[in-house]
Formats: C-alpha cells, structure tokens, sequence
DNA sequence: GCAGTTTTCTGTCAATTATG
DNA sequence: CATAATTGACAGAAAACTGC
C-alpha cells in the first residue's frame, strides 16, 4: 500500500511513500504521518492511498500522527486552487489551512477540561433595523435559504452593515449554521469578536496571528466540533473549518490587508468568494467605499449589489493648495491647531493618508480638527489603486470629521486631482465612472490580472533576467513589462486575462530557471507593480 | 514510587517582509 | 526609520517515559 502526501515545502509535487504492514490500519486521507524528507524528519498530510506507485525507490512511512483526520475536503480544494493560481506548491497552501501546532506536527491532546469561557451572556439585545435594512437582510437570507452561490455587494455606512450582520448570525444561528466573517485588521476583528461573544456566547470563535498557539488550536477545536459556529477573524479565518458553513462575510471588502505578502501571497477576499464558489455558498462583501473591481462586477450583475444610501452630512471641509504653501504647515492649518487647542479640543494631524489602523476609532475626548499635512504619499506611488485609495481613505476620514463633529483641513498639492474633487463631494459614482474609464483604457484590473515576478536582492543578474523576459515575450500570450530595478529587487511585470493558464506556462519556464524557495517569487493580483 | 532522561508544550523574542 | 502582521527559533517548564 502507497500513500501519497503532500509536504509543507516548496516543491510542486505529491509525494508517494510505502505504508508499512503495522500502520495499514491506522493511516487514512486526511491524517498527518511523520516521514523522511531529505534526511529531516517531515510532517505530511496524507491526500490518497493507492495500491500502487510509480516511484522507483520508495521510503516507508514513520508514523501516523492523528488519531482522527485533521484536513477537511473543502481545504483540500481550496489549497489545490490556491497552489495553482497563487503559484506555490498545494503542501505550502494546505498547510497555511492549519493551525502552526498542527503543521509542526505536535499532537496535542487537550487533556484537562478547559477553562471556562467568559460567557457573558448580556440580555439578548434587539436590533431595530429600518424597512431598507430588513429588506436587504431578507435578500440575503433567501439566497443563504436557496442554497445559492451568490455574491453581494453590500454598500453601506459601518453601522448599518454592522446591524445587517448581527442579524444574518442571529437568524442563522437559530439554524445551527456556520457563519465566517473577516475583517481587515486585529483590532478590527477583536472588537466585534467582544461584541458578539457578549451576545452569542460560546458559539463565537475568534481567529488571527495575535492568538497564542494554544488559543489557536482551541478554537480550531471547537470549530471543528461544532461549538463554535460563528468565526471572526482577519485574513487566515478565511481557512476556518466552521461546521454547517451557510456565509462568508468580507468587511472592507476593498481593504489592502486581506493581501498576504509572503507565500502564498493570497487575497482573503477573492479567496472567500472562491470557497463560495467550491462550497457553493453565499457571500457577502461589505464596503461604505467599495473597490473599483468589486464595483465594477456589481455593475456587470456578476455579484448582486445591496445598496444603503445615507443623506450626506454636513461637515465643515478646508482645501489648502499646497503648491501656493510651501510650509509643511500652512498659517491656515496652524491657526485652526491653535483654536482647537484654546477650546481644549483635540487634534488629529495625519503626516501621510496614511497608516493601517489610524483611522480606526480609537478614542479620544473630543476632537475638533483633524488635518492631513499631504495626501501626496498615496497619491503618487507607483500603483494603479493609489487613486482608489486616496479616494477610499479621505472618504474614511470626512466620515470621522462628520461623526466628530470637527473640522478638516487636507493639504494637497492636487487639489484638483479627481479622486480628491469626487471624495470632497461625496460622489463615489463620479470617482468610479472617471477611474474605471481610465483602467479600461490602460488595460489594468479588473480588465486584466497583474503578475509579478519578482528577483530578490541582487542575486540574480540583470542580463539573466533580460532573458528571461525575452522568452517570455516569445512564449506566453501575455504583455511583458520590465525588468525593472527597484530597492535592489527586479520586476518583471505580466498581464493577462487567464492566470491559471499563463501559470501553467510560467511553471515550464520558470522550473528550467531555478525556482528556488528565496530567489524567484512570484505574486498574482499583486498591489504593486513598478 | 522514584530519580533521571526524553519528549512535548508554551510563551517570548527576534527576524522577516512588507509599507509609508 | 517606524510600524504591523506573521512566523520561526529558542529556552524553560511540564509531562511522559524508563528501569529499577
């Protein structure tokens, strides 16, 4: 008997080892098994068992280490996918599935009864949702009650997606039905996870890289049992092995977090929509600023859009043309710091639009101007969404000017910049029409997939690279940017409509060039291109 | 049941790899 | 250069094992 097991390495292949008489018994699809990889002892995931191999030499399994199978199928397909778009090997992508205690290969039986859970269960708190609201929750859940892979586009203030959300979890969890829901950032994640464990108790379990290894595989566990039916987490939750799953919801849908940057570099969002897709479940994106992509499928009836319009606030805004004003500090800017402080008010000053978790409500006792010194930061990378988030990240912060009741002052040396003039005004439909005619008309997403590879630090020669480039010009049906040389790394940049067929392509060229681990990376839907 | 040894577990720290 | 997320290495602690 042969098993054939994938390993956590950077080699695309499936592995075939001989299962020795003893542990016939035992081994299974799913298991771990300890084995010999290169004379350093190895975890594989056992993915098929066959009678036969076409190995010539063959070494024999060690050990089994799970008394029961640890990878679900949906991880299995999910992995698969990701190994061929994301262009990593299928043990490297299962194994970002799985708790760190499981792919080093610990067994962790959890023999002491656990602590208690604070289960605080508070009053059941009803939400009053407004007609406009209890119509889109109902939209969903008919979807959700048909059993249809379905997208939406959620496009509403924080609040009432926030609302919408509670619902959907009440409402399913009377069902016994699994629910996931990302969110871009830690905190982000921590303070609806402490919300809703206030309110549902037990059934919430939360998951990302600031939860203990013990922590982690706790909640895994429950997940897996079934305790757990309710997931919060950042961009890994997307992995979570939740019971009975009915709905995936992505919060800030069109947040750059949900991009991993090391291997695999996988975006959490479009992987959500994959496993609705494999899993055929409903999934929910949700945005106040949805990304111009998401957008744009909306539009396209490729996902459903729900929209929540709010009557626009008024707040009082200062544009300070900064190429008039050479100082950092304009005599505006520094006379509006000067009479919020004399009011005993706070003041929020931002160096760049900048910063992941800076426009997140963090609390203060009130704040009466908030001023960006430049937005050029974003404005001008080297980036085809540097506009988009511009646009996404002032919109982010009239909000919180409105909410505040305080002043802004935005210092720009573009006032006249489109996606500064439509944030202004609000007007997301203008921002998208101009920018989206602009895509379309450079051939950029979402008309096109972006492929990055990717040269570190000098190793590789620049001629090697040239040559590279050149045959993939002649090869492969796909636009070849580059090389370009920037902070000592080169980039060849590709474009194409079809990633798993250029991939497959890439993967003959590519294998013939040394692959190895650190040298050569490459990076599908990257944010960057140079 | 004991003492010594080996294995497993756990939390912390540092490194890594990004960005602005 | 600072920050953030994430991972791996490491060292000390706890648990399991062994031979008597």
């Amino acid at each position: 008997m042969y098993a054939q097991l994938l390993l956590n390495l950077p080699v695309d292949k499936v592995f075939d080892y001989a299962v020795p008489a003893s542990l016939q018994e035992e081994i299974e699809v799913g298991k771990r098994v300890w084995v010999e990889f290169r004379g350093r002892r190895t975890v594989g995931y056992v993915v098929g068992l066959s009678d036969k191999s076409d190995q010539r030499r063959i070494k024999e399994i060690e050990r089994v280490i799970d008394e029961k199978p640890i990878v679900d199928s949906f991880l299995f397909s999910l992995s698969n996918w990701i190994s061929k778009y994301y262009f990593c090997s299928w043990g490297e992508a299962l194994a970002i599935g799985l708790p760190s205690v499981l792919r080093k290969g610990q067994r962790r039986v959890v023999k002491k009864e656990r602590k208690k859970r604070l289960e605080k269960k508070e009053k059941e708190q009803k939400v009053c949702l407004s007609p406009h609201q209890i119509s889109v929750f109902k939209q969903i859940k008919e979807a959700i009650e048909r059993d249809e892979n379905q997208v939406f586009l959620l496009y509403a203030e924080r609040e009432e997606r926030e609302k919408i959300y509670w619902q959907l979890i009440d409402h399913l969890l009377g069902q016994e039905k699994g629910v996931i829901s990302l969110f871009p950032e830690i905190e982000t994640a921590e303070r609806v996870a402490r919300k809703f464990i206030s309110c549902f108790g037990e059934a919430v379990a939360r998951w990302h890289s600031r939860l203990c290894a013990r922590e982690q595989f706790e909640e895994w566990q429950r997940m897996r049992e079934g305790k757990a039916k309710v997931v919060i987490g950042t961009r890994l939750g997307v992995f979570s092995p939740v019971r009975n799953l009915s709905l995936i919801i992505v919060d800030e849908e069109e947040s750059n977090s949900y991009k991993e940057e090391s291997m695999p570099r996988y975006n959490a969002r479009d992987l959500a929509i994959k496993r609705g897709e494999i899993e055929g479940k409903v999934v929910v994106l949700g945005s106040a600023v949805p990304s111009v992509g998401s957008y744009y499928r909306a539009k396209k009836k490729e996902y459903r859009l729900l929209e929540i319009r709010r009557g626009q606030r008024w707040t009082k805004i200062k544009l300070i043309d900064r190429s008039r004003q050479p100082f950092s500090f304009s005599p505006f800017l520094k006379r509006k710091i000067e009479e919020s402080l004399n009011r005993k008010e706070g003041v929020i000053l931002y160096k760049h639009l900048g910063g992941k978790g800076i426009l997140k409500g963090e609390e203060f006792s009130k704040i009466g101007l908030i001023g960006v010194i430049s937005t050029e930061s974003v404005l001008n990378l080297p980036n085809f969404l540097s506009s988009e988030r511009t646009f996404a990240l002032l919109s982010t912060l009239i909000k919180r000017a409105e909410e505040e009741k305080a002043e802004l002052v935005i210092q720009t040396y573009n006032p006249s910049h489109f996606s500064i003039v439509c944030a202004l005004e609000g007007n997301y439909e203008e921002f998208y029409r101009k920018e989206i005619a602009y895509r379309k008309e450079l051939n950029y997403p979402p008309f096109l997939h972006f492929i990055n590879i990717i040269f570190k630090k000098g190793k590789q020669k620049k001629e090697r690279i040239e040559r590279l480039a050149e045959i993939l010009k002649e090869k492969v049906e796909a636009e070849v940017l580059g090389p370009v040389l920037f902070s000592d790394i080169y980039y060849l940049t590709l474009k194409t409509k079809e990633v798993l067929k250029l991939n497959e392509k890439l993967k003959e060229i590519l294998g013939g060039f040394g692959r190895g681990k650190k040298r050569i990376v490459v990076d599908v839907d990257p944010l960057f291109f140079f």
